[in-house]
DNA sequence: AAAAAAGGTAATAAATAAATACAAATAATT
DNA sequence: AATTATTTGTATTTATTTATTACCTTTTTT
């Protein structure tokens, strides 16, 4: 485990976007400045510079920061150079779609696993898997470290698979069923609500002049 | 337009949780305490209460709130019963996942149209719609009065499919795209990047003992 | 009548964000 | 070589937002 060094949850959540914003720079870029990767973020210069020195010294005054070893520390910070592991359960078309995505791999997840209950989806190949039953869950796990579980299915069956990834050892689960998972100790989980994004749109939609928060 | 209240941003985000609580309540049950709907939802009881009093006079005190009224009153704050028609920019993996996906007219949303450059898709049928060129947009959010945008295109092309939609009339935007989206005064923008939920997890993988927050 | 249950809300506390300020380091300019 | 401009790192303050606590009021139960 690495040095708890504390860096705040709002923080955190702005990594993956200051990494996403360094990818969209030019590839001759060696360097950026607090205020332009501010201007990128769009949040505040000052922030960025104090979101950045929990990572450490990154940059040189009166220069800025060199875009390499940013990018090198972020995915440091972020644990994206252990490569971990990851499992789809539930692969309707949602599930489907997430095991097409090229996102996460090409942040340095591996999806190495499908799996569905439906006798029809079993045994059937998705984005070059073969998806298997849930009975293999635990082999799989085993085998190939898994660390993140990646719910896709309806909403009734949630919190069962949830178990099952727990149980397997799956420390990080991130849910897209539309049901509130229970806590679990040492278990982190994040979920995406897609109708509830929509809803909150939709308050908005009457109300023109208010502003929404992330 | 309704009444500018100004419900607090965190508080609108809650809303649409409260109504999914309510959902998987007994149908049997007609009231709820706010420490019931609390610990569904995981929040603080004073949080429910005072969430639910931006909504008006809702409960009845030493009784707690009436179910039916309690979800009469969220959707309708809500907008849901404005039934707001959406298009889906985009149908690859995750466009097709998004149109198939039922939660969204489940919650009173319509899915109109879907829409893509690709020649190979335009004229397919996805979902019981056909696929349409970008093109064809603006008829459809005229003829529909289209209020919301799903996009769900590669990261190079969400801005300018953005642009379209807001050129279109559209004031509300749901972006898939891993990019992040200029900012129009009026339009309404929330962001999903799955890549980036994944590698939030990934930070609390090497470190356990640490809380992420949502 | 008293006690318990439960909502509403004022007051307080905590967390987050933003702004300001400035010393230190580097680069550019004169 | 000296000066000026730039930019980071960080302390400090301020503002804003969010969450919690505490307490009063109403309703129900005993």
């Amino acid at each position: 485990m690495k040095e708890n060094k504390k860096i705040p949850p709002a923080t955190v959540k702005r990594l993956p976007l200051y990494l996403q914003c360094l990818d969209q720079l030019n590839d001759d870029d060696i360097g950026i400045s607090s205020s332009k990767l501010a201007e990128l973020a769009k949040v505040n210069d000052a922030q960025v510079r104090r979101d950045l020195s929990y990572l450490g010294t990154l940059g040189t005054r009166g220069v800025g920061y060199d875009i390499t070893t940013l990018r090198n520390q972020l995915q440091l910070e972020l644990g994206l150079v252990e490569g971990w592991s990851a499992v789809i359960v539930g692969i309707g078309n949602l599930g489907s779609a997430l095991a097409h995505y090229g996102g996460f791999r090409e942040k340095g997840f591996g999806i190495v696993g499908l799996f569905d209950e439906d006798p029809k989806k079993i045994n059937s190949q998705v984005a070059g898997l073969v998806v298997k039953p849930l009975s293999d869950l635990e082999k799989y796990c085993e085998k190939f470290n898994v660390a993140i579980g990646i719910i896709a299915t309806p909403g009734q069956y949630a919190q069962g698979v949830a178990d099952q990834l727990i149980n397997c050892g799956v420390r990080s689960i991130l849910n897209f069923a539309p049901v509130l998972l229970k806590n679990t100790p040492d278990v982190q989980i994040r979920s995406v609500d897609l109708s509830q994004e929509l809803q909150i749109l939709s308050y908005y939609l009457d109300r023109p002049v208010l502003k929404a928060v992330d």
